[in-house]
DNA sequence: GCGGACTGCTTACCT
DNA sequence: ACAGGTAAGCAGTCCGCG
């Protein structure tokens, strides 16, 4: 079985490749030599074997775009400058003519020249002519506060036209492109895959066994046009090549300050930096400590595989520190763009250290490297769509302990002290241990987080810094970005596209909402046997891909196609041509469905391959989840309200239509929510005629997700637990499940958990009642009786969603808490979490910190065990007064 | 002056 | 800076009540 398995890998790719036997020495050691000393990183040579796309920027003093190649063998990178005279421009609608007329323009200094030039605009469906206005720098275009370009050219035409024109009717288009972006996309560059130099240029390496890929690929996706096999063959070209052996190294530093609960300013880095430790994927376990008068070495010591190094001045231990930087090709840090890296800076700036000594590049929000390429996992793991869709929502606040403690296991060490008052193993511990989290939140599941950046800086066109620290949105917005350049589409400005197309015209349920949006069923109380779940594998993808939405095809120019209108809206869609959105979109999630969910699951193929599989899915996966929302996001450039608007309008009729579908059956819905129905106790025949019948009549897939022995459910929407055949139980929405109730109620909650995992048939549930009824009034008598464990235990546990002082309108209890920590000196911020306990006095609620055991208010805590009880009581029967024993009139009083 | 009905705010969840 | 829908608890307001 083995020996299949890998012989399916050799054929996906050639052995030499995957571990990069082939590649020869480089000849470049006397330039290379020069180039270290002089803090200069590698040129690329004429030739260079197989290296990755890493890293796009643009490099002011050359004058060109910079790429950087990261080349496995010798773990190395090597910059490879734009060699075609590439320059960068926007668009206009004035004509050479008139741009001639504007001085300002035309005695820019950064101004090149003008050119005609012809483009398809998407919205109005016909080409046009543009002028094509080329700069010598991108800085010229936009980007100095004012004397750009594109500010230039709406400013002062109407001024000096002769004819009266509105500043409104003067477009430019473009203009606010990254540089390198523009260059990525019009050269047809694609970040995080391999290239060769040959003689000095780029050149793309072609899959080995490629023709063998797209044949399998082209016999999954039979069904589809050519149109969107096209694009299915474009995404798999991309994903399907592996990823590197990455060398890197994590990063951590300790400064001394004389407050100790004070985070220094790293902008003024007033005060010595005196520990910093790395971690590498090498091997290399490095400390470095300041020697300071009067600290001692203390007690303790650090593994024996870990280098300590003692410092007598901090500009040696800084240079220490930049020569590591100088080498890595990878520097992770856990926000490094704010504190480490730029307190180095400047640190190394106060002790007169030359700017070509200092190997960052600080800019006003990141801090990139000039040799590598910095991973700040602060800001990737604080990415929303990373921390729900590809972590599970397992961390809540973005710190290194929480996300080390909940991802890998490993928590910060305690300090109840300042950084100055440690010892120097004492520090170099500390120090040392938070290297060790950074570096194995980067490595950990086969370096699960290196190689998710990795797919989507595939999938955005996008440099590794740039998509691991910007968000899901942008993400969708560079590959539209690329597709429009790629076919010679003018890329619309958001303004035009929401004039044009920007009305809702569905009224939401939620006030201040812009439309309408999923549908949920009303769930049928009780408690019911076999329960199965069928859903829509990506429903607004599919809706998306189905329907043909896209800014362009919805609310179209063509008369024709004013018929095809979506259900539950005025809106029509194009019949006549495919809108961007829908095809690419369409493709990731036909490759996720059909290609890399499966493969990822498949047994016959390595596990090296099938967890390669893996990370490519859940890259979708986040992609997908937020494909449809973007549409209905302003901050989105692509920003089309009625998109989003017919993405769940289009929902809401599918799982109507299924809903109806599933009584002429007669089966019976139990709950459904946007995409998902729950049936009772269906027979294997009902299902597939349902599964037949949603493929013929809407065109799209349904399938069992899972089946429930048995499920609860409450009256309430987006509330009900269901019991697996293995015994795992799922829980949705129930209070017990939120996570700032009280740890002291959770512990009930899950007891119950426990005595439901074990029904497997009615009969069960007298048994299990009885258990419950047990749990209940176990606790209700530990709260009267006061027998807690910890008062931390009953501590509900609030997110501040905002600055303190920016709850003006009322003040929850969470803020109260946070008020009164305040006045004690505390500081907090938004995004903190405040612990505090109910008690019996005013203000009704304490910092848990400062409560004592006798001002607990057991009441409260009684009305919150009913209230979460009662969630599932009521399906099974019980009542919680009943059952703590107070009598029908007790109730009353 | 107090309590119930109501609305609005906030957080945490579901899809 | 992806979206809207739902639950729960509490804060605050209005109004009736001799």
């Amino acid at each position: 079985m083995k020996d299949m398995a890998q012989k399916r890998l050799d054929e996906f790719y050639s052995p030499s490749f995957l571990h990069f036997k082939e590649t020869k020495a480089e000849t470049l050691p006397l330039m290379d030599q020069i180039r270290k000393e002089k803090n200069l990183p590698p040129i690329a040579p004429e030739n260079l074997s197989s290296s990755y796309f890493v890293s796009a920027t643009y490099d002011g003093k050359e004058g060109k775009v910079l790429i950087k190649l990261y080349e496995p063998a010798s773990a190395k990178i090597y910059f490879w400058y734009d060699n075609t005279g590439h320059k960068p421009y926007c668009f206009t609608n004035l004509s050479p003519y008139e741009l001639e007329k504007i001085d300002r323009l035309v005695n820019h200094p950064g101004l090149s020249h003008f050119e005609i030039v012809e483009k398809f605009d998407p919205l109005l469906e016909k080409p046009i002519k543009v002028t094509k206005v080329v700069a010598k720098d991108p800085l010229a275009i936009g980007g100095r506060p004012k004397g750009c370009i594109r500010d230039i050219i709406p400013d002062d035409f109407p001024k000096i036209s002769d004819v009266p024109v509105s500043p409104q009717n003067i477009k430019v288009w473009e203009a606010k492109i990254k540089y390198y972006q523009s260059y990525i996309y019009d050269m047809g560059l694609y970040p995080g895959m391999i290239y060769e130099v040959k003689d000095g240029k780029l050149v793309l390496k072609r899959l080995e066994n490629s023709e063998r890929m797209i044949a399998s690929l082209k016999s999954v996706f039979r069904d589809a046009s050519p149109e969107e096999l096209e694009y299915i063959e474009m995404w798999a070209r991309l994903l399907e090549y592996p990823a590197p052996k990455f060398r890197y190294v994590a990063m951590d530093i300790e400064v001394c300050t004389p407050v100790a609960t004070r985070m220094p300013d790293p902008r003024e880095a007033a005060y010595p930096v005196v520990c910093v430790s790395f971690y590498g994927s090498d091997g290399l376990k490095r400390v470095l400590l300041l020697k300071r008068e009067g600290v001692n070495k203390g007690e303790g010591k650090l593994p024996d595989d870990v280098e300590v190094h003692y410092f007598d001045s901090e500009e040696n231990l800084l240079r220490a520190v930049f020569e590591v930087l100088w080498d890595y090709p990878f520097i992770i840090t856990f926000n490094g763009d704010e504190f480490d890296l730029r307190y180095l800076t400047h640190r190394a700036e106060n002790h007169g250290f030359k700017r070509n000594e200092i190997p960052i590049e600080p800019g006003k929000r990141v801090c990139l490297l000039k040799y590598g390429v910095h991973i700040d996992l602060y800001k990737f793991f604080f990415n929303r769509s990373i921390q729900v869709y590809a972590f599970g929502n397992r961390y809540r606040d973005v710190t290194l302990d929480e996300v080390g403690r909940t991802l890998l296991g490993i928590e910060k060490m305690p300090l109840d002290k300042g950084i100055g008052e440690l010892t120097y193993m004492e520090l170099a511990q500390y120090c040392f241990r938070d290297a060790e989290i950074t570096y194995k939140l980067a490595s950990f599941e086969d370096e699960l987080a290196l190689k998710l950046i990795l797919v989507l800086s595939r999938i955005s066109a996008m440099p590794m810094e740039d998509v691991s620290r910007q968000g899901v949105s942008r993400w969708i917005r560079n590959f539209m970005h690329r597709e429009h350049r790629r076919r010679g589409y003018l890329i619309p400005n958001a303004e035009d596209i929401l004039a044009l197309k920007g009305k809702t015209a569905t009224r939401a349920i939620i006030k201040g909402k812009k439309y309408k949006g999923a549908m949920v069923v009303e769930p049928v109380p009780g408690v019911h046997f076999n329960v199965a779940v069928m859903d829509f594998p990506s429903l607004y993808p599919s809706i998306i891909k189905i329907w043909n939405l896209g800014y362009q095809s919805i609310l179209c120019q063509h008369e024709e196609c004013r018929q095809n209108i979506i259900p539950d809206t005025p809106h029509w869609v194009c019949r006549k041509k495919r809108a961007l959105e829908s095809l690419l979109i369409g493709a990731l999630r036909d490759l996720r469905v059909a290609w890399y969910k499966p493969k990822s699951k498949d047994k016959t193929l390595p596990a090296e391959l099938r967890s390669w599989y893996n990370i490519i899915q859940g890259a979708l996966k986040v992609i997908l989840n937020a494909s449809y929302g973007v549409f209905g996001a302003e901050s989105f450039d692509l920003y089309c309200p009625p998109v989003a608007e017919a993405t769940a309008a289009i929902g809401r009729h599918t799982i109507t239509r299924i809903i109806e579908k599933a009584g002429e059956l007669g089966i019976q819905v139990l709950y459904g929510d946007t995409d998902s129905v729950f049936l009772k106790n269906p027979t294997p025949a009902q299902i597939r005629a349902l599964e037949e019948w949603t493929e013929r009549e809407l065109n799209m897939n349904i399938d069992v997700d899972k089946v429930y022995r048995y499920a609860v459910f409450s009256s309430r929407k987006k509330n009900y637990l269901g019991v697996m055949d293995d015994g795992t139980v799922d829980v949705k929405g129930l209070t017990g499940k939120k996570r700032h109730i009280p740890l002291f109620i959770k512990k009930a909650f899950e007891k119950m958990k426990e005595a439901l995992s074990k029904v497997k048939s009615p009969a069960d549930f007298e048994n299990a009642k009885r258990e419950i009824v047990q749990i209940i009034r176990d606790w209700y008598t530990r709260l009267k009786r006061r027998e807690w464990g910890n008062i931390q235990e009953l501590a509900f546990n609030v997110i501040l969603g905002e600055e303190i002082g920016h709850y003006t309108k009322t003040t929850p209890q969470h803020v109260k808490a946070a008020r009164i920590l305040q006045s004690t000196g505390v500081e907090l911020k938004a995004g903190d979490l405040i612990s505090f306990v109910k008690v019996i006095h005013e203000p009704h609620v304490k910092p848990v910190m400062l409560a004592a055991k006798n001002e607990i208010d057991v009441d409260k805590y009684v009305d919150y065990l009913r209230s979460t009880f009662e969630q599932v009581l009521d399906a099974l029967g019980l009542d919680f007064d009943e059952v703590i024993g107070l009598t029908k009139l007790e109730r009353f009083m």
